[in-house]
RNA sequence: GGGCGAGUAGCUCAGUUGGCUAGAGCGCUGCUCUUACACAGCAGAAGUCGCCGGUUCGAGUCCGGCCUCGCCCA
């Protein structure tokens, strides 16, 4: 067969056949799997779900990682015959998005949240506007995500593309919502935010800007109740207590000492009494207390220095004191109303003004934060309680918008009880037994001992043993990390575990179906009980019919107002906006708060395949998927939710796997990002080098480190930052383009009468090839990229290139043989290479159709029109053959050694020059056919001493020359290189003798090993030997 | 503070149950635009495997301690 097209291009060019490789692509639909084959059991999964992108920001180099190493799992057990899904879509990332969109807005001098939250007040629908900003947003960055994905070549399904908040997913985040505030594992509680007091609103983490001011340390006495305490000598009546906010004091309710701190034995179990409000407060302690610098704190840390020891624990008002006052169960006791005022009404105890105790505290009722702050410490100066006052210079967190300090300020919010054993203790439960740390979490049922046996179904997944595989449906145990350490932060997580709290004061998110009702509540039976931490009894409402009522399963007390209603909270079950309208016409309001956005996340497994609807083809195909690939910072959030709600809802887990791979920093060790200006774009580096060579190069890099550093350099030409390290795979990638390129024009130039016999070279790379793909298979199985990347490296470069092409030019246009052996290995070579590089793969393969394939024995290649979708090579052990391999190295090593004299002697490469040497030699040499005439390029090898010119070489464990070199003969410089080769034999020689001198070694050593080094040790001397003489004629 | 990782050639990294005279790519040196590829070929130089101690016949590899850097969680 001839074919008619024109020769390759000499250089590859990914931007030419990229465009062109995509279309084709598309047009075959061949990444558009059939759930019905996986259901009806035609065909086994395979299932990679997208960690969703946030539509925040364009993708960077991390997801080009991430998703490259997701399309080379996805392709390989594509063609491996999977009927392989790779779910595509974007999240919404709320809090990110949110404020991203309104400070482009502010940029641009357009109206923005502040100001659509004024027409919402006035009843302008601004929340509807505002959500309407950010979507168009949404669509513009989810475009622009789907196009970078594809230009990196994913092979996703993406007619089935999915967002967080589409309509399915919106449906199963409802439904989810529903069951587990049902259940009881959602409840409402209290929590502090970041409360703005001159908007008056609840502000993001992201939304507070972190500001240096010049504050103060007030040092203030609380008084000792009872009697004073005698500490080293010292009689002490009152502890001192250092603030920088002493208006907060009016809610203390303990004073906290460091359990290593020396007083705190004799001051435990005792109290103090709260100056101006006469509160009696207890004395704990807790290792969050600095110990000062005095008493042994750290002399480096400013807290250190300032610090008496002695915490004043305000729960209400500070976030520390908050998780103390839960650590010991301390009352919460709020003094400040939502403007920032001092407040008797919002959870400061009536009873100490009704009683008198708290008279002193009056006068501050009403005023301002700051000025409350100036009156209290007068009033400790008066009283001579206020022991010291220094300056320090702190940080205070400041409304982005309003530019005010952020108060601490405790509020209602709603929570997922994660620390149910339904949950936590589920996900728990569902790691691989062997990779379980010793524990004495009560999570492991006493027969989950760790380190049980290995589940071998999990190590090994080829075809033909899928069979031995857990059905899918019964997928609940089992999850396994990789790599496996991964497995301890997993379970470290869930055994410190606390309640998620969910909502989120934004507008851009999935909003909490709750509505809350002002209701004298017809109540089925009358209960005292504390309401806040529980759903409640069914509630039933006159105007809704049964059955509607019925949707309202449960309810949450939320409070009683003066009047004796009851605030309620009402959850209603998916799919009844009717009795949304009717309950709303009655006046019922719906929470304002959306949901954090790992709550949908959580459910991304199984809402794009189709939940809550249990009979979805794709919901059974395809859920639990085989493996999450994702980022190690994510494993806590994302991968624990996943895992607990798909337990949950569905009783299986939402994947088998989860490979986390390492994250890429630039040279010096720093995260990559946009202040640092050290990234780099990957649509940059497909366009500079192509797509191909990045995904080699990103392969290449994954090893099972945390972090893989990439030196970043700034191209002058382009304006853009870029990486030396993409040369690798750009340069891979043109040698490819080559040597395909040469082989089919070797292939297709000429012809053959069908005649000839396979060479040594032949039968050699045959065996390296079936060694290789078995290699891959296994490398894939355990997820180690970079050494999927060194094998197909070497099998294609080092051996293909270096030996196999060079070895048969001189026989390859007209052995028949070999043609076939050619022509099969290169489509070996082309189809292991197209997981990592499809572009140019597929490009290649197109070329390759257009030679007529021959059978090779042992090794099977199923063709197809894509390379996408031809048959992953299957090879017969039978193909690899170490005798050969033996052989081979053997010649090898005879090259290696006769270069090395050629160009020691300065020998031009076009030079033929002749072999002298033995007849067994000559033997060997021949049986390799033109292998070594071809590489050393020898004109003719005779048995006879060289008369003139020559020089010696030593190879084998024989002497050998080489004459017809050139011009005068440099002997010192093949002095000089038998020198060092006879100091390196003599070295190895000494080695080994002292190994074997060692009676321990040859008594304990295995006999094979002894032996081994015995032999190794023989042909070292026998080296020796003939260096020596070689130098001795030298010397002659 | 807790957890994890890294330290091997100038740079980026391999090194899987201890058997090593420690490897690769880039860079460097020399020779070649040899007819697939100079984004290439051939040859070469280059390492006290962070430090100290231990186990062992034998340690880059296992154990203990220390130093430096980084990440995650509080």
């Amino acid at each position: 067969m001839t074919s008619t097209r024109h020769p390759l291009p000499k250089t590859y060019a990914p931007a030419d056949e990229e465009p062109i490789i995509r279309e084709r692509w598309r047009a075959s639909n061949a990444f558009h799997p059939d759930p019905q084959a996986v259901v009806d059991g035609r065909r086994d999964p395979y299932c990679i779900i997208i960690p969703p992108p946030n539509v925040t920001a364009p993708l960077h180099l991390g997801h080009a990682l991430n998703n490259t190493l997701q399309d080379i799992l996805i392709r390989h057990h594509r063609m491996r015959g999977f009927e392989t899904m790779w779910m595509p879509g974007t999240d919404h990332a709320g809090i990110a998005t949110q404020t991203v969109v309104d400070k482009r807005l502010r940029a641009e001098g357009r109206p923005a949240l502040a100001d659509y939250k004024k027409l919402e007040i006035e009843g302008k629908a601004g929340r509807e506007q505002f959500t309407a900003k950010i979507q168009a947003w949404k669509d513009e960055y989810e475009a622009q995500i789907t196009h970078q994905l594809q230009e990196m070549g994913c092979s996703c399904d993406w007619e089935r593309q999915r967002f967080t908040m589409d309509k399915q997913c919106a449906r199963a985040v409802r439904e989810a919502f529903f069951r587990l505030f049902r259940d009881g594992l959602i409840y409402r509680g209290k929590r502090l935010v970041n409360w703005d007091p001159a908007t008056q609103t609840a502000l993001a983490d992201d939304e507070v800007e972190d500001r240096e001011i010049d504050g103060h340390f007030w040092y203030m006495r609380y008084p000792l109740v009872g009697e004073p305490v005698v500490i080293d000598g010292q009689t002490i009546d009152h502890v001192t207590v250092a603030t920088t906010r002493p208006e907060t004091m009016l809610g203390d309710t303990a004073v906290a000492l460091n359990p290593k701190d020396p007083r705190a034995a004799k001051l435990r179990g005792r109290m103090v009494r709260l100056p101006i409000v006469n509160r009696e407060i207890p004395i704990i302690e807790d290792e969050y207390v600095v110990l000062p610098v005095s008493l042994g704190g750290d002399p480096d840390d400013a807290k250190a220095e300032y610090a008496t020891g002695y915490l004043k624990v305000t729960p209400a008002h500070d976030p520390n004191d908050w998780d103390i006052g839960q650590r010991h169960d301390l009352p919460v006791i709020n003094i400040l109303a939502q403007d920032g005022t001092i407040s008797d009404k919002h959870g400061w105890p009536t009873e100490e003004f009704t009683s008198g105790q708290a008279q002193d505290a009056e006068f501050l009722l009403g005023m301002d934060r700051y000025e409350a702050r100036e009156a209290i410490v007068d009033w400790f100066t008066e009283n001579n309680l206020l022991e010291e006052v220094r300056p320090y210079r702190h940080t205070v967190g400041h409304s982005y918008r309003s530019h005010v300090a952020i108060e601490p300020y405790l509020s209602d919010q709603w929570w997922v009880k994660v620390t149910d054993d339904r949950l936590r203790g589920a996900a728990l439960r569902a790691m691989a037994e062997d990779q379980r740390s010793p524990s004495d979490s009560p999570h492991f049922a006493p027969g989950d001992s760790p380190g049980g046996t290995q589940d071998e179904s999990a190590l090994s997944d080829t075809p033909s043993d899928t069979p031995g595989r857990l059905a899918r449906s019964e997928m609940k145990t089992g999850l396994r990390f990789f790599p496996e350490r991964y497995a301890k932060t997993f379970q470290v997580w869930h055994e410190n575990l606390r309640d998620w709290c969910i909502s989120r004061q934004l507008w851009w998110g999935h909003r909490i179906p709750v509505w809350y009702f002002r209701w004298a509540v017809r109540r089925q039976a009358d209960t005292s009980e504390e309401p806040d931490s529980k759903p409640g009894l069914p509630i039933t409402f006159p105007f809704l019919s049964k059955e509607e009522n019925g949707q309202i399963k449960t309810h949450v007390i939320l409070g009683r107002d003066a009047d004796g209603f009851e605030m309620v909270g009402v959850c209603i079950a998916p799919g009844h906006p009717a009795i949304e309208e009717k309950l709303e016409k009655k006046g019922a309001v719906q929470d304002p708060d959306v949901l954090d956005t790992w709550f949908s996340s959580a459910l991304w497994p199984m809402s794009i395949m189709g939940w809550p609807d249990e009979d979805a083809a794709l919901l059974k195909a395809y859920n639990p998927s085989d493996v999450l690939t994702t980022a190690r910072e994510i494993i806590t959030l994302w991968v624990s939710r996943m895992v607990m709600f798909n337990l949950y809802f569905l009783d299986r887990l939402p994947f088998e796997h989860v490979f986390i791979h390492a994250m890429i920093q630039d040279g010096d060790g720093r995260k990559m990002s946009k202040s640092l200006g050290n990234g780099v774009d990957p649509l940059d580096i497909i366009h500079s080098h192509g797509s191909d060579a990045m995904r080699f190069t990103l392969c290449q890099m994954t090893t099972n480190t945390q972090d893989v550093r990439m030196p970043v350099v700034f191209d002058d030409e382009t304006g853009k930052n870029t990486s030396p390290k993409f040369d690798i795979g750009r340069n891979f990638c043109n040698k490819l383009w080559n040597a395909v390129g040469f082989a089919l024009s070797n292939l297709a130039g000429g012809e053959s009468d069908g005649s000839g016999e396979m060479q040594l070279v032949d039968r050699w790379i045959l065996s390296r090839t079936a060694q290789t793909v078995a290699a891959l298979n296994d490398v894939i199985a355990s997820y180690q990229f970079n050494i999927y990347a060194q094998l197909v490296y070497d099998l294609f470069w080092r051996d293909f290139c270096d030996y196999y092409v060079e070895a048969v030019k001189p026989t390859v246009k007209t052995n028949a043989a070999q043609r076939t052996v050619l022509r099969a290995i290169v489509d070996v070579i082309v189809r292991i290479v197209h997981p990592v590089c499809p572009f140019i793969t597929e490009t290649l393969y197109e070329r390759l159709r257009e030679i007529d394939a021959r059978p090779v024995d042992g090794l099977r290649l199923d063709a197809s029109d894509l390379c996408t979708t031809a048959g992953w090579p299957i090879v017969d052990p039978s193909l690899r053959d170490t005798a050969v391999e033996r052989e081979f190295d053997t010649m090898r090593q005879l090259i290696g050694v006769i270069r090395e004299a050629r160009s020691q002697r300065n020998v031009q490469p076009k030079r033929k020059i002749t072999l002298h040497t033995d007849a067994e030699t000559l033997g060997w040499i021949e049986a390799a056919g033109a292998l070594v005439t071809t590489l050393c390029g020898i004109e003719q090898i005779v048995l006879d001493e060289p008369t003139g010119d020559h020089a010696v070489i030593t190879a084998l464990g024989r002497d050998h020359a080489i004459s017809n070199l050139t011009d005068a003969r440099d002997a010192s410089t093949e002095r000089e290189r038998l020198e060092k080769n006879l100091a390196d034999a003599e070295g190895g020689i000494i080695g080994l003798e002292k190994r074997l001198s060692n009676p321990g070694y040859v008594d304990k050593a295995p006999a094979k090993l002894v032996q081994q080094t015995r032999d190794q040790l023989a042909s070292l001397q026998e080296e020796r030997d003939t260096i020596r003489m070689a130098l001795d004629r030298l010397a002659k």
